[in-house]
DNA sequence: GCTAGACTGCTATAAACTATAGCAGTCGAT
DNA sequence: ATCGACTGCTATAGTTTATAGCAGTCTAGC
């Protein structure tokens, strides 16, 4: 009798996701960041002006969590909070987060090509398809939708 | 310029994985079971006599983690530790652990169903190869190992 | 204009989960 | 008989995720 629990996909997405997690945190330690920093980092530059309740959206971080979170970016000096409204507020990287972003996004890369490596090359391919397929609500049409406005829950 | 976390296989697998785990969670509401319990009764009933910190190795559940964890689920009725050295001790599962078991593995095989059938027909069959890939640990030949010995950690 | 409903950022708090250090006792191999 | 590895355990702390509620703000419809 083997391991029932290595046929389920959901067992083996779980295991996968946070073995590839902390190897990606140990990676990053150097630079002090952890993985949700440098997702939150790599949103704002790719989508400056955003607003930090559509940040949240994005990433799938609720509005509670996210004071603390860009609190503690912003005091690192890496994130900056500008009034778009008298209620939102827009982030955008400094000089220094977008310095720091530059040298985790190589180290990013590098766990990237850890992760597909692992794969047999044939499979490579399909790699993100599957994962894209699995996490239902993260297709990319989805997120249009979630940045401009909410109730897209 | 689109979200550059949607080509992350990381970013992916973690989205994919705390997604799915939040349904099969809702799933297994009603039974009053969480993932890692049923993941615990499988594994008890796939192995008679398994030890608790061996368990814990093939769940990756650490030693000091398993104590709350096996108590609770002993204090239910659904598990049994049995002494097998005077330091080991083997996990069973009960009768009614057994019967709640059944119920939650018809869960699992729903959610196991949802999750694939969010894969395009033609990806299917690649799901658990990739999983299983990406999750370099986790290799079927591997789980032999840890379970019977430790220093494979 | 003005109001109702949705939204924002925030506080406070709790539930899970994960991780580390250390302890007493036990087992196995030399 | 002893040394090193192992087991179950306590205690503790850090992380992440979730809920409820508040004051203030914006917007759409009347």
């Amino acid at each position: 009798m083997q391991d029932p629990l290595l046929n389920l996909a959901g067992y083996l997405l779980r295991r996968a996701s946070s073995a590839a997690l902390a190897e990606l945190n140990a990676r990053l330690a150097p630079l002090d960041l952890r993985h949700a920093d440098v997702a939150m980092l790599m949103l704002a530059e790719a989508w400056p002006g955003l607003t930090q309740s559509a940040a949240g959206r994005v990433l799938g971080i609720q509005r509670a969590n996210m004071v603390p979170f860009v609190e503690h970016l912003e005091r690192r000096g890496l994130l900056r909070r500008r009034q778009v409204d008298r209620r939102s507020q827009a982030l955008e990287l400094t000089r220094s987060g977008r310095m720091l972003l530059k040298r985790a996004r190589r180290v990013v890369s590098a766990h990237e090509a850890a992760l597909l490596g692992r794969v047999p090359p044939g499979l490579r391919p399909v790699v993100v398809p599957v994962l894209t397929a699995l996490w239902q609500g993260g297709a990319l049409r989805d997120v249009q939708r979630r940045v401009r406005g909410p109730s897209a829950g």
